[in-house]
DNA sequence: AATCAGATTTCCT
DNA sequence: GGAAATCTGATTA
């Protein structure tokens, strides 16, 4: 069962939380790689000195998209792959920091490293979620606990606690 | 057209 | 633990 527009529609807050344990899935050819999504971060607009979004106008447009569109966003060396949530007009999205591989072998620990053991790059950017052959998610009933602690790697954050992760978890990124 | 900054990863000490 | 590596989009001249 695939995550539906619902389920994105919601605060970025929440669906980052909401995310956690779900099962991210990746068409590569004749091949479904799976991976449990175990560390995810919320991004908002203006009030957020960590997006990009702040300042950047194509970003923040893409996150005002309704929810469900993947926004990709390329740093340094690296991919990172962001969805957008809430209602369409809301400016709100969710980065995936770090993946449990499931059915396949590769260091997904990091938001640059998911995205390059998933093959995704800035094809996908703009491009919804909802739907998509090559990349979905599906639910997965799992009981684990949450953490929640501030965000990490970034110059300016929030007072918030914005970053979620599951409890115990050996694949979450470090630091 | 050139420069700069940025939500990272990896290698070296 | 610190710095280099090295890409993309925005900003500036």
């Amino acid at each position: 069962m695939k995550l539906g527009k619902d389920f994105f529609s919601r605060d970025a807050e929440v669906v980052a939380r909401d995310l956690l344990g779900k099962i991210l899935s990746r068409k590569q050819g004749k091949k479904i790689l799976k991976a449990r999504v175990v560390e995810t971060e919320a991004y908002f607009d203006e009030k957020d000195p960590a997006s990009r979004a702040c300042k950047n106008g194509n970003l923040r447009e893409t996150m005002k998209m309704q929810g469900g569109t993947i926004l990709v966003y390329g740093v340094h060396n690296n991919w990172l792959i962001n969805f957008v949530t809430g209602e369409k007009g809301k400016a709100e999205a969710v980065l995936i920091r770090a993946l449990e591989p499931l059915n396949f072998n590769a260091r997904a620990s990091g938001p640059g490293l998911l995205c390059k053991a998933l093959g995704i790059d800035k094809n996908f950017h703009g491009k919804s979620i909802l739907n998509n052959k090559e990349l979905w998610i599906e639910y997965n009933k799992e009981k684990f606990n949450i953490v929640e602690r501030k965000r990490i790697g970034i110059k300016k954050d929030l007072s918030k606690e914005l970053r979620f992760y599951i409890d115990k978890n050996k694949f979450i990124s470090k630091k």
